[in-house]
DNA sequence: CAATAGATCATCT
DNA sequence: GATGATCTATTGC
């Protein structure tokens, strides 16, 4: 079993613009009870003027912790199906989390297997936001947990290999389609996939 | 390989 | 009553 590493993220990590804390939120490890991975994909959801973000519309029962202090997750329920992780950020009082789009698994990964048994591959079991959150046990009752204490949390590596981000359109939105707020990890096989068409610039 | 349909429900109009 | 920050299986080249 890896071991992880201690250091947790502190509050102040994400008490900072949206786009930074989502670039800085790549490479970094997510961890929920023995599962753990490398965070290789995010996109940036913002305030009122990003029409694609929930909290444009704002303050509802279901957008209020992205009003809420940094560092609590935020967890919707989309397509019936599916839910989604994000990541609060920017001060208490202003709108802002980073979606956390795919991860590479790192520890746990036999639990893993066992949440997504379609699953084909290692790189397949956390390739996309709704898999994601299958992999990691993530559900709508860590809506508003805090990320920087109890069972969900997000640690750095003690030393980080370096890597090169590539940016581009975010995925599956009508609003904001060509705004490059979607970050990934480039060449790394477990960013999510959806066809050449929908690839990243560079 | 590319395109598309179906599953399925909380949230907001 | 429509829609959506998705995934999978299936169909068609």
């Amino acid at each position: 079993m890896l071991r992880i590493p201690a250091s947790i993220l502190p509050r102040s990590f994400y008490e900072r613009p949206t786009v930074e804390v989502a670039r800085d939120l790549l490479g970094k490890l997510l961890v929920h009870g023995r599962a753990a991975g490398r965070i290789v994909e995010v996109e940036a959801y913002l305030g009122a003027e990003d029409l694609a973000a929930h909290a444009a519309r704002g303050v509802t029962n279901r957008t209020r912790v992205l009003f809420g202090p940094p560092g609590h997750a935020y967890v919707f329920f989309i397509y019936g199906m599916y839910e989604c992780l994000n990541i609060v950020a920017e001060p208490e009082g202003t709108a802002g989390c980073v979606l956390i789009r795919a991860l590479e698994p790192l520890a746990g990964i036999e639990i893993m297997q066992r949440r997504r048994p379609k699953a084909r591959s290692i790189e397949d079991l956390a390739s996309g936001p709704g898999k994601l959150t299958l992999a990691m046990g993530i559900s709508r009752r860590h809506n508003g947990a805090d990320l920087t204490r109890g069972a969900l949390t997000v640690r750095a590596f003690p030393s980080a290999p370096p890597f090169e981000i590539a940016a581009g359109p975010r995925i599956g939105i009508r609003h904001c389609a060509d705004w490059p707020l979607r970050f990934y990890i480039a060449g790394n096989p477990c960013v999510s996939k959806h066809g050449s068409s929908r690839a990243g610039i560079a």
